[in-house]
RNA sequence: GCCGGGGUAGCUCAGCCUGGUAGAGCGUCGGGCUGUUAACCCGAAGGUCCCGGGUUCAAAUCCCGGCCCCGGCGCCA
């Protein structure tokens, strides 16, 4: 009898093990009861193996017993088999069932369907191959983000969720009882604080959860989102645009070396991600207007992009591309209008293939108070409500660009999504708070 | 906020237009099956047809009101 340690799925499925006692534990993912044997499929966090129980083992009628999502130990030799799954199996010697579940909600129907049921049950749900590929993905991403930020010489930061003032100016704000003080509202971004931090550590970034109270239903919009930030000292627009594709050049090839396999599950075609190579193409606003009207749109100087234009235009790049110089009304107040045409700001959007859409939104910065507090006046808020911030521009200011990455967003591109609930394990949306 | 779609068995859906005793597949349970691959075969149990009102001899079906959900747009990451 084996006495060693459990293995991983991942490690035995190897000609290495063939032949050899092994003891694994994990999940049953399927089971398949014939007269003389018992097929169970069990699941681990690195994949999935066939377990088989023959009628003439002393364990035969304990494997009939078991259940989808029974947690078990099963302790046997590994075999090289061409009629398992994945080719490679485990004789059992031993199984132990830990907890024998109780009929699994979740059915082969609803998974098929993506049913509503999934979102209600999704505490359950992110054990599917679907969701724990996805989860996988979304690890390498939050990680190769951390990485690259590092390496350039980054300082991570960590700014306050409660706040008192808007960063997007039309954006909604979630308000919080907070004590009996009024005013106070979960965090759009982080990017005034990031801004603050830029006078003694020059080059910051931050991982952190955003919340926008927008009543926005589509797939492509959560009300708590994952908002990865960076704000850079000295940097001028074209400074801040190379960083972000350099990023996001990063956390795609980190996915292709660490990830093949979960991809491949998604039905993710990787040429989409291959492709992904910098410099991605720079497209001025007024040429997107252009081009947009080309292609027939009613769209005139002036008017922000809606979502059918931003899907339309996305479709003649295999990359994602930048849309640069975005004119003042459409921009939130604190970007820099560009000096050489003041209509016009010296803000970016980088847009995801495919019709995926906006990923990251940045540009430069105000960096004189005069400058900014008109501004702010000219966009009907209160300077008063912007002290601090305006502050800045007061004691050694500098020229500074930054953006926002919106993860959730980048991951469900990555993976190829139709919804961006699917990238996060619990998503929270206009409506649903739960589970 | 505006526009569209939907609510029928545990799950996914058909039935609704054209009113007449509630259906299928999956799951569950029982049985069977020479290694299954989303196994297969036989059988059984399982229903507040979202709620309220109206029309009618008769309403899942037609009409009115309400509730809930989904998607698209706007807004944004």
């Amino acid at each position: 009898m084996y006495m060693g340690a459990f293995l991983h799925v991942r490690d035995v499925q190897s000609d290495e093990y063939v032949g050899r006692e092994v003891a694994l534990r994990g999940w049953v993912y399927r089971l398949r009861t014939l007269k003389d044997s018992t097929f169970i499929l069990l699941r681990d966090s690195t994949g999935i193996i066939q377990c088989v129980v023959k009628r003439d083992s002393p364990h035969f009628e304990l494997s009939r017993k078991l259940t989808i999502e029974s947690s078990v130990k099963v302790w046997g030799v590994v075999a090289k088999d061409p009629r398992a799954p994945g080719g490679y199996e485990v004789r059992v010697t031993k199984l132990e069932p830990v907890h024998i579940a109780e009929a699994f909600p979740i059915t082969e129907s609803a998974a098929r369907a993506d049913s509503e049921i999934l979102l209600d049950l999704r505490h359950l749900w992110i054990r599917s191959r679907k969701m724990t590929s996805i989860l996988k993905v979304r690890s390498t991403v939050f990680e190769a983000i951390h990485e690259f930020f590092r390496s350039r010489g980054f300082y991570e930061v960590h700014c306050p969720i409660f706040v008192t003032a808007a960063v997007e100016g039309g954006a909604t704000l979630f308000p919080v009882k907070y004590f009996d003080r009024e005013n106070v509202y979960l965090t759009q971004s982080a990017q005034f604080y990031l801004e603050a931090l830029i006078y003694s550590l020059e080059r910051v970034y931050t991982v952190a959860p955003s919340f926008r109270a927008e009543k926005s239903r589509t797939r492509r919009h959560l009300t708590e989102f994952w908002h990865a930030e960076a704000e850079v000292a000295w940097a001028t627009l074209d400074d801040i645009m190379r960083v972000e594709e350099e990023l996001i050049y990063h956390i795609v090839r980190r996915v292709l070396e660490k990830n093949l396999e979960e991809l491949s599950i998604l039905g993710r075609r990787i040429e989409h991600l291959e492709r992904v190579k910098p410099p991605f193409p720079r497209l001025s606003y007024d040429e997107v207007i252009e081009r947009l009207q080309r292609k027939g749109f009613n769209i005139k100087w002036g008017d922000d992009l809606g979502a059918d234009e931003e899907r339309e235009l996305t479709k003649d790049f295999e990359t994602p591309i930048f849309v640069i110089g975005y004119p003042e009304t459409c921009k939130a107040f604190y970007h820099k209008n560009d000096p050489e045409r003041p209509e016009i700001t010296l803000s970016e959007d980088m847009l995801a293939p495919e019709g995926y859409g906006e990923i990251i939104g940045g540009g430069q910065r105000i960096d004189d108070a005069r400058e900014l507090i008109e501004k702010i006046k000219r966009f009907g808020l209160n300077p008063d409500d912007y002290q601090w911030y305006i502050d800045l521009r007061r004691y050694g200011s500098v020229p500074h660009s930054g953006f926002g990455l919106g993860v959730d967003r980048l991951v469900m591109w990555i993976c190829g999504l139709d919804h961006i609930r699917d990238a996060i394990p619990f998503p929270r949306d206009i409506r649903r708070v739960y589970p």
